[in-house]
DNA sequence: CCCGCTAATGCAACACGGTTGCATCGGCAA
DNA sequence: TTGCCGATGCAACCGTGTTGCATTAGCGGG
């Protein structure tokens, strides 16, 4: 499962960049994330964390930890199929303002196309426009090949 | 909001084809959904029933009574992107794969937009498209007075 | 190297969506 | 009309996600 260990530094960076502080908890988080091969509900990353021999991290704190990750773009958050949102390392050098997102119905997966976003369509008098997505459902190669 | 009146045999013919005994809570809850323009949460069912002047229906058997119906097919079950589980009956002579939905940011309601939706772009290999949602966020006029 | 500000954490309690067990009711066929 | 058994109502439960608040610790400045 443990495909690629992230290194450290890079991921300190990461979250300096975003202009936060560098915390045990997001490094760790982060550093699971990126290491994961399949986008990870809450629990399972509870669960991981709770095995690597530190100390653990609050079910609150993680909840906090990942929403912020979220909000800064270093990951991803989707509800898969049960209903359970699960969440991916955002992947790096990927213009993030403005792209095509593919969800996977099967394993919740975020993946980012290249296409560029379509034009804004007209909105009806007395709608605020705050931003838009394009979401493209499906099931990515993987849940395909298992067919689930 | 409530487009069509489903007529009430074809309701109950439904039921009774796929094998089952015609009860009041399933011909609600299916009539309901049919004359729905959007996909209804469990919640929002409920919340229509109590208002119909007939009996209430329990929050178990709205829930069984939705799996009932996705188990025979009259009825389809997905999570939308809060993670709550949306229900929509099955309706061969709508076409529902492709238009232009605004979700406001305020108040959480779904308005369907007139715009033909935008190609389909291209996907990697391995990728199995099931459907494609052009999501607008912003606030809906009532919120914007409101400036909530 | 220490200090202090404030972001980040931990804890407790809560809100909500969804499920299970079990006793009772009522469709429907004989 | 009767009776079987599927369908319902009720209560209690579980897991996921959130909120409020007191405490801790990252990190910039003296």
């Amino acid at each position: 499962m443990a495909a690629i260990r992230p290194s450290l530094s890079e991921i300190q960076d990461a979250i300096r960049a975003a202009g936060a502080r560098v915390t045990p908890a997001r490094v760790r988080v982060l550093a699971g994330l990126r290491s994961a091969a399949a986008p990870q509900s809450h629990a399972e990353i509870e669960e991981a964390l709770a095995h690597d021999g530190q100390p653990a991290i609050d079910r609150v704190t993680l909840y906090r930890v990942l929403d912020w990750l979220c909000s800064t773009g270093l990951a991803h958050k989707a509800a898969d199929a049960r209903g359970v949102f699960r969440f991916s390392a955002a992947q790096p050098n990927v213009e993030h303002a403005a792209h095509v997102h593919f969800r996977c119905t099967g394993c919740g997966g975020v993946f980012c196309l290249e296409s560029p976003p379509p034009p804004v369509p007209e909105l009806p008098r007395g709608f605020r426009l705050a931003g838009m997505a394009l979401d493209i459902r499906g099931e990515c190669p993987r849940c395909v090949r298992e067919h689930r």
